[in-house]
DNA sequence: GAGGCCATCTTGTCAATGGCAAGTTAAAGT
DNA sequence: ACTTTAACTTGCCATTGACAAGATGGCCTC
């Protein structure tokens, strides 16, 4: 209904797009299989490769939404660096799937024109939020903040870190990037 | 000759994790194949599994070695911070196989014992580097610390940092390090 | 030194997967 | 009505991970 016309099943390049992200959020990256996602539409084995080619081209397009997705969530951050930090760690919470593969780029095609321009749409929109403040240059600070919320969500993510850090990770998130930015 | 007692092949076990390191530093985890793996070291395509049990038994072996590897680099570091962030980020980009397997638990046994007894190693030197330094409590410099360094690394081998930053990962790491320990 | 034991490795097989080729269905345009 | 074309199916093949059963060869004991 939304972008591909609905013949057969509906939307199955919407479908197979939220079941690899389910898959994916529950059991990672590489237990993602075309076959199982087909199965979970109701459709035949090699359908998705009608509208994503290959399995790279399904997860070119879920990287190329991810980017949009932190975008989007970057955006309505508010003009606080902090807040925007607190948002990309909350992104890669609430988005897990997505965020996996935005940051494997030999899982999908990453020179691709669409994840290129929502990729660059994000990085400017972190930039940005960095840009008010300065110390050591701002390419240092903005390296510094996106290192150290990239590494917090990354942590948390991997079940790394350890319990002592509580059970919420974005005011975990909050005071670790004040350390940064007093 | 080092570990497992030579047979047929000398060191199988050894060979193996070699040629998956060699594999995964080129083209990345998911090119992991056990039988091409068997092939590199000449045996047949059955032979892994007896050393390792099934894929995820390679992958804990080199886990655990990966966490041994780091405390090693870590303990070399001296007494300094930043110098033991910038060994992290230079681990990290010299074991790079290993680096991403440690921090992706769904791809390894993560319980296993010598993996936790190498991580807890390794853990405890990366947090007592931090201990003389005191702000906001030893935990959230210790967390914030970890964060950097680890979301430095892991977006340099993803390759997502712009080119600006330079050649030199552990030139680079030295600067945003100190921003956060100035 | 003969026989047994066991770690090491091989051969054979099976289900599942990704990807390709060729055919089928049905919506949409002319 | 006829064609075109997107959306999907059926059938196939090579590769892979895992398992079972067998072969090989060093080591140990009696």
């Amino acid at each position: 209904m939304t972008q591909s016309r609905a013949y057969h099943h509906g939307d199955l390049r919407r479908a197979l797009l939220d079941a690899a992200v389910e898959v994916m959020a529950e059991s990672g990256p590489a237990a993602l299989s075309l076959r199982d996602l087909a199965r979970r539409a109701g459709v035949s084995h090699a359908a998705p490769a009608h509208h994503f080619g290959d399995k790279a081209g399904l997860l070119t397009a879920l990287a190329a939404q991810g980017f949009e997705l932190l975008a989007e969530a970057l955006g309505n951050a508010g003009d606080d660096l902090v807040d925007t930090g607190v948002a990309y760690v909350g992104f890669a919470i609430r988005h897990r799937a997505h965020f996996e593969v935005m940051f494997r780029p030999d899982l999908y095609r990453a020179d691709d024109p669409e994840v290129v321009a929502a990729r660059t749409r994000a990085g400017e929109l972190l930039r940005t939020g960095v840009a008010r403040r300065t110390g050591r240059g701002p390419d240092v600070d903005a390296l510094a903040a996106w290192s150290i919320v990239h590494g917090f969500a990354t942590l948390w993510l991997s079940g790394a870190l350890p319990p002592r850090v509580g059970p919420d990770p974005e005011a975990a998130a909050r005071t670790v990037i004040s350390r940064l930015f007093p």
